[in-house]
DNA sequence: TGTACATCAGTGAACGCGCGTTCACTGATGTAC
DNA sequence: TGTACATCAGTGAACGCGCGTTCACTGATGTAC
């Protein structure tokens, strides 16, 4: 059919972005060639036209789910003054709304475990995406050297990460928002630094 | 063959054990019944005496890992006084060791996102083994009441999975190793109650 | 105790199915003249 | 500007393969007598 210069970029790009919700929702292996395109209008035939192979585009399509999250909480912390930024990604990201749409949110959490058993390729790349995720959460922890913002950004996203992984196996019942709830305090306890220091029991 | 009475539960129980190990490595989806059949030294046309699907080899699988951790955890505070027990556990789940070997370590960890995606029998499942894990960790927490040591239980338990599963996704670098400290110095914050809060550096 | 039969854990071939990938083909549009 | 040809994104049938599951069969041992 000969479509025009862009057309073949739009459609690529189509199928990345879909593939990045489908496979968020279903798991690295848990959607097949016919169906990822199917999702972006066109027949399984053409899929190499696209991709040299299904990982390439999960590579891809990992990518860009990575750097989507990234983006976003990039633009939302501007607008906010930098002693709440860190709270504000943590209650953002643990909310029932992002356990309960793995599609559009956090790959890590969606595919955590799966990558790392994936090749070496694969693993590495999405390694280097959540490498880049780091510096972007250490970039809002104010007032400390660098090395101490980015061991607190690890904690808090491992705690973050942690927390949605154990709600989403809970459900969406009582025992998975005292999860949620459990994570949130303690990944805002670390964020925002309360002087409290009272009670051992909160 | 027409084996002794206790001959089946013994083979039954091999091919669990077995499994529970390699499910953890590959996957819950990750090898096939005609390998983890080969792996407790059988074929794989006799699995179906034995489990009426795949599927419920899954879920036994995860509670006999599931368990095995529980009951593991358990018997190692035994020993330890009961200030440092919640350390103790940190301690051992954050090494590399565990990273470097999901078979034989955490079922969570190395399954995490992918039970959320199974069916609701399997994911109940899961969820209820989690359920006596997080009490059995509510357990070690001392001196407080029940409802804040489940919850430092489930806040320290997201703490240890996130940290372990993006130490995975990071390999077993420098990166990785800086996960892995972060989160043991964060999740051993909370367990152990520095009292220490001079510097925000730190 | 000895014998004949029944049982059923385990074998290995076969099944149907879905998957990733390949391939010959199409036909609208870009390009060369 | 108009025409002939080349291109190549997309189609749909087909491929080989591995998987979960089924099934007829085996044969050592438990059980009934």
């Amino acid at each position: 059919m000969r479509y025009s210069r862009e057309h073949k970029l739009e459609t690529h790009d189509r199928i990345v972005k879909k593939a990045s919700v489908r496979i968020r929702e279903k798991g690295a292996h848990g959607i097949g060639v016919a169906d990822l395109m199917k999702d972006a209008g066109l027949t399984h035939g053409g899929f190499y036209a696209h991709f040299d192979s299904r990982e390439a585009l999960v590579i891809e399509a990992f990518a860009y789910a990575m750097d989507r999250s990234t983006e976003r909480w990039r633009k939302m912390t501007e607008t906010i003054p930098p002693e709440k930024r860190m709270a504000s990604i943590v209650e953002t990201y643990l909310t029932p709304l992002h356990r309960d749409d793995p599609g559009h949110g956090c790959a890590i959490t969606a595919l955590g475990a799966e990558i790392a058993r994936e090749s070496p390729k694969t693993r590495k790349a999405f390694a280097a995406k959540l490498e880049q995720m780091v510096d972007m959460i250490a970039d809002q922890v104010p007032d400390v050297p660098r090395k101490a913002a980015r061991k607190q950004a690890l904690a808090t996203l491992s705690t973050m990460v942690g927390t949605l992984v154990l709600s989403r196996i809970a459900g969406s019942g009582e025992f998975s928002d005292d999860i949620l709830g459990a994570g949130r305090d303690a990944a805002l306890g670390r964020a925002v630094a309360k002087p409290a220091r009272k009670s051992r029991t909160a």
